[in-house]
DNA sequence: TATCAATCTAGACTATGGTCTAATAGTGTT
DNA sequence: AACACTATTAGACCATAGTCTAGATTGATA
């Protein structure tokens, strides 16, 4: 008896692959998330989750933040990643910063329902195009990674502004909150990733395509 | 008669490649430069070179900066990039910011002067590996990269120290200046650049990996 | 030589960024 | 319930960033 969580803003695709694995899985039970929150608070809720099917784009996070906050809070829990794109390079941020899959959403279901079963085996499972260009994630993207997930998810709000490019103030306008809020933020962010200005937190944040 | 400009800031590499090309062209003028301002001013000098073979790491110029420069100042000069690496990102930039061929430094020299032959004749090369993978460059990055073109030497520089994350008084020691002086070189940079703030102007740097 | 244009320089001034301190609210623990 | 712990909030204060103005230097050109 299986139980799956899947965390995709798409209602639609949720439903279709749904569909997909109701057909390959005799017994099967389906957990949905739409955003990072509730993907977090249904894992606190369900504690024997045996695979989170994981999209890659939801509202309120980067790409990557997503998977790099659930592998600090469940390092034990395999993930597989679903995403629209296969570009290479984030196929091999992904399986580095601890995905055991990499699904695209361009895989019909037979496709979908074989890579699962390899990642329930507890095998690493990407597309054909990618399986040889995987590079290697450094140690030190690996460490940045960790520091990351230690952000709060207001912190990491503030981050993704900041990477925006925006100044302080327009981030207080986007959050509703003070100037003065978000500095203290922005203080926080630097302790935690080792940083001593905006700029270099910018370009940590841009390291990691977050 | 062919006339060739090296510009490669290892005198020793300079010269294997010279007895590599006298074997294979009978009839050769050799030009060197060993950074981007000898470079310039060679290519000023000699307004009859038929080639350029310019070494992607350049004292005193970032990795790209120094083709888009050249080729802002002379776009019908074919440009042929020599490099230690070999990554296809770094090959597919190169050809889009409008090299003619990208020859890595561990090619035999049979095969560099194969290249040679190819670009002179106003085709592109790049090594066997990378040929398919020749990702484009968006029209944005070459609009990016024809602002970069318009920094003068030293505005580059800053430039450079503010994508390192420096302060500006750090980037004044640096450059021996003063302080007052980087602040104007910002201001001109985000004129130029089109933007307002520090942290756009290190994502542009970022993005054309200056 | 005179002159125009561009670059480099920098001081004075204003806006934004960043630190320190501290209060409030929520969360899990004993 | 009392406790410690952490996230979030924000005001006051100082440092850094960025603008405006303007003089000095260089190089090309008439």
């Amino acid at each position: 008896m299986a139980k799956f969580l899947i965390a995709d803003d798409h209602p639609l695709f949720r439903e279709a692959l749904q569909g997909a694995l109701a057909n390959h899985f005799s017994e099967l039970t389906l957990r949905e998330a739409e955003d990072l929150d509730s993907t977090l608070a249904a894992l606190n809720k369900d504690d024997d989750v045996d695979l989170l099917l994981l999209d890659l784009h939801m509202p309120g996070s980067g790409d990557l933040y997503g998977l790099i906050r659930v592998r600090e809070d469940y390092p034990l829990l395999p993930v597989a990643i679903i995403s629209g794109s296969e570009d290479s390079s984030i196929v091999a941020k992904c399986i580095g910063f601890g995905a055991l899959g990499f699904i695209p959403k361009s895989l019909p279901s037979a496709g979908i329902a074989e890579a699962i079963d390899t990642i329930l085996q507890g095998e690493t499972w990407v597309p054909k195009e990618t399986r040889e260009r995987l590079d290697v994630i450094s140690d030190e993207d690996q460490e940045l990674a960790r520091k990351v997930a230690e952000l709060t998810p207001q912190q990491y709000r503030v981050l993704y502004f900041l990477h925006e490019g925006l100044l302080n103030k327009q981030i207080a306008y986007q959050l509703g909150i003070t100037e003065a809020t978000v500095k203290a933020h922005i203080t926080a962010i630097f302790r935690k990733l080792g940083v001593y200005s905006r700029t270099q937190a910018v370009l940590v944040a841009e390291r990691l395509q977050l």
